[in-house]
DNA sequence: ATTTTAATTGCAAATCATTTGCAACTGATT
DNA sequence: AATCAGTTGCAAATGATTTGCAATTAAAAT
């Protein structure tokens, strides 16, 4: 029943083919670009920026715009989580089947390096937030900042 | 020593001429948009996006770049904190004097409406992120999402 | 009160991330 | 091989925020 922080980061990478299962149920093409993204997503531990999947991408695999309209499909089907560092650029990570992805990261504010983060905001004081306003289905984003040890001058 | 949500939101509104005293004090002048400005986030307790702003002000008070870079100012003074609900768009609440500002909201989902929020991730867990990730000047930025009473359908 | 000077403003244009329109293309199915 | 909806590339549109610059002005100095 918990429903926070279910993601394990233990959890070994997810096949390939069992990606392209999850996008074949859903009756969508497996493309050139999405196996791309889909591998590049799959060796990455953090969270990526659309454009750093396309650098990875071998030029001219594809263009930009259909990284931007492949992650929102991912998302909508729940494949990818996307998170806000608060830079005004998005930054996605696979999810495994059955995750809702929900996690939390903590990040150099002076070299932008990512560590992904076990703790998740305590249940029963959410539960309380959400009860003493009223508010139903209630969930949180929540990032943390701080220097990490290379850039502590 | 806490210094976490030392926020508190019973306190009364700032004068107007305590904010201008703190202008003055960093050598910035009182313009009649800066006044303005001051005059709408004072009496508005939750967070407003620069075009909220703009709309409250008298038509043809100011130019909305003003407001962007009066924001800026005040950001880098300490006199207003930026929230990031998410949706691309900065919001700017005024902080008092000697408070950091940092605190959290609860926003409806469909509605936007906005509580204030005296809850805090807990100090001794984020100590100990800290700690164990061997970071330094560690913060968090946290906002919580749900249905108001209202949406509830 | 007038001058001086650096800060401030408005307006246009530039940036940046992201989205959209649309015609050409292609994976999956028959 | 024919079919057809889902995909893609490219150009253009959006929306928030920033920047360049000349004109304006608050506040300090005469
Ligand atoms: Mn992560
Ligand atoms: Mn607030
Ligand atoms: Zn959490
Ligand atoms: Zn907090």
């Amino acid at each position: 029943m918990k429903k926070n922080c279910a993601h394990k980061h233990t959890e070994k990478k997810q096949e390939l083919a069992s990606l392209t299962g999850r996008l074949r149920r859903e009756a969508r093409k497996i493309t050139g670009p999405r196996a791309a993204i889909l591998e590049i997503l799959r060796h990455h531990p953090h969270p990526l920026t659309n454009k750093e999947i396309f650098a990875e991408l071998p030029k001219g695999e594809c263009d930009l715009v259909t990284i931007y309209r492949a992650m929102q499909m991912l998302e909508k089907l729940g494949m990818v989580k996307r998170f806000d560092f608060g830079d005004g650029t998005a930054r996605f990570e696979l999810v495994g089947e059955g995750d809702d992805g929900h996690h939390h990261h903590l990040i150099c504010t002076r070299c932008a390096s990512v560590v992904e983060i076990e703790e998740c905001f305590p249940e029963e004081i959410e539960r309380r937030i959400a009860r003493v306003n009223e508010f139903t289905g209630v969930t949180h984003r929540l990032e943390f900042f701080g220097l990490c040890p290379g850039c502590q001058k």
